[in-house]
DNA sequence: CCTGCAAAGATAGTGTTACTATCTTTGCAG
DNA sequence: CTGCAAAGATAGTAACACTATCTTTGCAGG
């Protein structure tokens, strides 16, 4: 069986859609190499036109600006996980079963996707881990909100908020208790490994680590009322 | 009483301290001022040097780059907030009075500290909220971790270790929840006022709402093992 | 087979950014 | 009054972030 899995994504992420062409699924492939190894910052479209044998020209084609290219990888990153999620929590019926699966998605190494040829979704995560939050960290975030740019986000968050309500219905805070094991579970990733004195996994680097901290702030929030 | 604080930084944040001269104060209080209205990305040496009257050759006399002034205000912040810590929970014997203490000054707006006459503190914590993280997210992260750029945050996150520990000895967790609490007070804060259905404080826009998260997702982590 | 049209390639050009260099002026300490 | 450091003034460069325009390619429909 070969079925290729394409996200349908908001168009207002892109001016031409790079999923319908060879150049374009070059574009997405080859930049998540180089932001990969570069780091977003000295990322430029000129560089990504000559790694894809293309011209800076035609890169501005698809993308407005390098800003909005990491807005749809970001994007694309968090539909896929969405879908991820809905899968490997299909048929469990324990909310607590789901949540331990959320979380373990979100804070293990991913491993790539063949499903998504043009995509390797260890290397995603990687970029996501270090520079998704930059996709919002900006002042026309307000702007980029209105056009649903950050749908894919916001959908992942709402979906572990309901999770976290069939726990426990009357826990007070599941959207902002959501956000935080999604931003967690990355910058703990990268605390462990570029600042670990501001973690307790220094000793052996292990998302496993990661994996049972974010269990234990979850359940011990969301359990608290019944313990009382 | 006119005391003036005086934070001491590290020396490899700059190419010259502005603590020491006039230009270098006004860099630091208009770079804020800039930093604020623009965001950093739009933040550059030329507008600076414009806005103080001076020139981009001078600024780099006291930076080497945007970046580095970048991670200096950061430390900077870190530092002055390390001292409102200590100074503010001065004299509390209950570690659980002063952990609340240290989430209320990390999540409340911050008034103007008039014994720094060159930083507006509120602006300071505002663009910490934004660009804070950009200052490690980075590709350098460990080279400007070994030069200690980051330590005043560092040493932030673990005197709030040491707290989380006074209070629950047995908690495995002390240093990751510290950075959590961190992170947390601001990523909430920036959620609630721009991308709100991420926080369950929509309605109100409270600062207060982020305080009571933040303290029931600690208090309910470090309590757990006796409640058991 | 020709026509038309869209995608992509090729090339050029502009204003800005991120610096670096050098020379001059200012102010003050000895 | 001399010397020296800080700051000002000015210039220059390579890279970056685009925009424009013109040509080529490929292939779909008539």
């Amino acid at each position: 069986m070969d079925i290729q899995l394409q996200i349908k994504m908001n168009e207002k992420l892109f001016l031409r859609d790079p999923e319908q062409s060879e150049l374009g699924k070059k574009i997405i492939q080859e930049s998540i190499q180089l932001i990969y190894k570069n780091g977003f910052e000295a990322f430029t479209f000129k560089k990504l036109a000559i790694d894809i044998g293309s011209t800076e020209a035609g890169i501005y084609r698809y993308f407005e600006n390098k800003h909005r290219l990491l807005i749809y990888l970001t994007a694309w990153y968090w539909s896929w996980l969405e879908y991820q999620v809905i899968f490997q929590t299909n048929n469990i019926q324990d909310p607590m079963v789901k949540l331990k699966m959320v979380i373990k998605l979100l804070a293990t190494t991913i491993e790539d996707d063949t499903n998504t040829r043009h995509v390797d979704e260890s290397i995603l995560h990687q970029i996501i881990i270090t520079e998704g939050t930059k996709a919002y960290l900006t002042k026309r975030v307000s702007e980029d909100n209105k056009d649903q740019l950050f749908k894919p986000y916001k959908d992942l968050c709402a979906i572990i908020g309901k999770m976290i309500l069939e726990c426990s219905p009357n826990y007070q805070y599941p959207k902002s208790l959501a956000s935080t094991i999604i931003e967690m579970a990355h910058f703990q990733n990268f605390f462990m490994n570029n600042l670990p004195s501001l973690t307790d996994f220094a000793d052996n680097k292990d998302e496993a680590d990661i994996v049972r901290f974010l269990e234990d702030l979850v359940f011990s929030s969301i359990k608290r009322p019944s313990c009382l």
